[in-house]
DNA sequence: TCAGTTTACACAATCGATTGTGTAAAAATC
DNA sequence: GATTTTTACACAATCGATTGTGTAAACTGA
């Protein structure tokens, strides 16, 4: 009783038309070796009879399979989102699909999730690496089948493959400088992992900024943690009720200092008169908390896009580039929650525009 | 020069050990028919040579892909975001990739990815509707083969489909009537494109509430727009500006929602004691905007779940039911941008638990 | 007009796994 | 021990497109 609606081949096409399957398939592909009437008479034929090509036929015949394999931690996470619409963008333009798997932050997802996507024959990878990935065995299949794998935002640096990363040691500097700037003189700071380059990357350039203006570096303003809404609240108010509490916080991303300004304004310590907040990433609440958030503008969109172009690029040079790292630009978006010093710049409406 | 590192097929491991293929491909799915001692020194051997089933040669014999297309409009947006985090959940866990793709809300773009995705071979279609979709043209092939196809939130009752939606009818009459019982009288509405189902039923149901209420609806009250935080902007400013303006607003979405708090504000115009906000999404940054916003929380992971299971359950049933439609709860989070009556619910700290 | 060239197409192998059918050898049955 | 049954595997076709090679027919030029 089952419609066995079969799909129309070449083969049908050739045997409508009276010629080969051959001369279906290379006037399909606009090949010189087949006259102009009978690519014609082909394609409209086609056409008409609803064909569309076998892509899994084709795929198995030239060993392809047309998609990018992407493993980030959540997807539903800003900067992550916007990273692969920047991927998808250009991948959609040069053909390729691309296939989604999280590794919600576990090591052992993101072996699943690249065996699964090695087995599905991705023809590149990018990675974000999920929190606590010290080990990087499960990409040595890619390696060996020469399946570009590039690395984003969260690398390692054991590991030889492209990079597109940001210089998060340069811009907690310039973060943490601006609060020193500021006329801070205590500065706290919410680091992440250690062993996440990112969040090691933020913290050294947060001390280097202490040492080089001659303050102090002291352990008990710096404060580890998953950098969560609650873990910023909860950091606050350790921190606060310091005997000798800090007069600014820097924290590595944008959820735990919309928290620290929460927190501070709840206990009724002004922002950023008594407490000078700044975050990491630019996620939308930085621009809406009160006072708004000074933070560093992360260029996920475009750390999305090169990812891509890496991956593309790969396939072409193989042998002849080992690998490439590319640094985007970040920028530092001023906004009130440090503006202390009152010869800063204006009042500054809202804008991304210093 | 080039290493042609010849993958490992069922062919080398069957010569290896002097059996046919058809006993390797055999023993690898353990099929009865393959003895014991045989079937694990397949598996044995095949390990050993770092063997990879070819999924495109099987692909091609069972006509599979395992591939679910998505079609959004954005992804880096929240709702979207989450959506798909939902979907690739589910999928995963079923053995399916998930191919993402984006229409940024582009209808030639949506009728081009949904032919890519047809062409790929996906065996199942989610899609949330580009906002200026208007013909469907575009998925016929997909019922023609009978591939499953869900909408999802942003749908279409003209094309007989399984869908996932919420009640944005009921959860405009709730929040608006919300602003009723909080004593707002005048209350205005920024809509979305009406050609948009979620829109078109958000904007019904405020109108129902006022009528309900016995509140005159008045059309200069009602803002068209794209709902961006810009629009939010101007259509405050323009609402506060009315000879006889609004006491509150309820907003399509969350974004245009905090730009009335902020512009209200920057007006001088206290929340919610002379203009009540509510908003729709339950969107990050209406918690964190002062006063937090009132909202209608949208179940997002929850839906792409369910829309991953729809496509699956469609694979199986295909002739059995013609087509699902399934209905998401919704709830009001009450904030403080609409606590106008003292009346209600205590101070309400900040959390969903109403 | 005839050798040489070009045009336009067909043949058949191939990509790697799957599967219906066939068949020896081993095991079970009486 | 002869026969039936079971076990364990091989053969060969198949999925649909691609591609190197071969070859008629049409065309070119002197």
């Amino acid at each position: 009783m089952k419609k066995k609606k079969k799909e129309v081949t070449i083969y049908d096409i050739a045997e409508e038309l009276n010629v080969s399957a051959t001369t279906v398939s290379r006037a399909l592909n606009d090949h010189f070796s087949i006259g102009k009437k009978t690519t014609q008479a082909v394609k409209k034929l086609a056409k008409e009879m609803g064909y569309r090509p076998n892509i899994i036929a084709s795929g198995l015949r030239k060993n392809k399979t047309n998609a990018i394999g992407v493993i980030v931690s959540w997807i539903n996470r800003p900067f992550i989102s916007s990273l692969i619409s920047g991927i998808e963008d250009v991948a959609d333009k040069a053909g390729y699909n691309v296939i989604i798997s999280q590794s919600n932050d576990s090591f052992e997802k993101e072996i699943t999730k690249a065996q699964t996507l090695y087995a599905s024959r991705v023809e590149g990878l990018i990675v974000s690496l999920a929190m606590d990935t010290k080990r990087y065995n499960h990409f040595y299949p890619y390696r060996q089948n020469n399946i570009p794998i590039v690395f984003v935002d969260r690398v390692s640096f054991e590991m030889e493959t492209d990079k597109v990363i940001i210089n998060n040691f340069d811009a907690a500097f310039t973060a943490t400088e601006h609060l020193i700037e500021m006329g801070c003189k205590r500065i706290a700071h919410f680091a992440g992992a250690q062993h996440r380059n990112i969040y090691k990357e933020r913290q050294d350039g947060y001390i280097h900024a202490l040492k080089k203006h001659n303050l102090p570096v002291d352990e008990q303003l710096i404060l580890h943690s998953n950098l969560s809404m609650e873990e910023g609240w909860k950091g606050t108010r350790r921190l606060l009720s310091l005997s000798h509490p800090p007069d600014a916080i820097f924290s590595a991303n944008d959820s735990a200092a919309v928290s620290a300004i929460q927190c501070a304004k709840e206990m009724g310590i002004r922002i950023p008169e008594e407490l000078a907040v700044a975050g990491f990433n630019n996620d939308r609440i930085s621009s809406i908390v009160e006072p708004p958030l000074t933070t560093i503008n992360h260029p996920a969109i475009d750390m999305g896009k090169i990812a891509a172009q890496q991956v593309l690029k790969q396939k072409k040079n193989r042998e002849m580039v080992e690998s490439e790292t590319v640094v985007l630009k970040t920028e530092l978006i001023i906004r009130q929650s440090s503006m202390r010093n009152r010869l800063a710049k204006g009042p500054a409406s809202d804008s991304e525009s210093f």
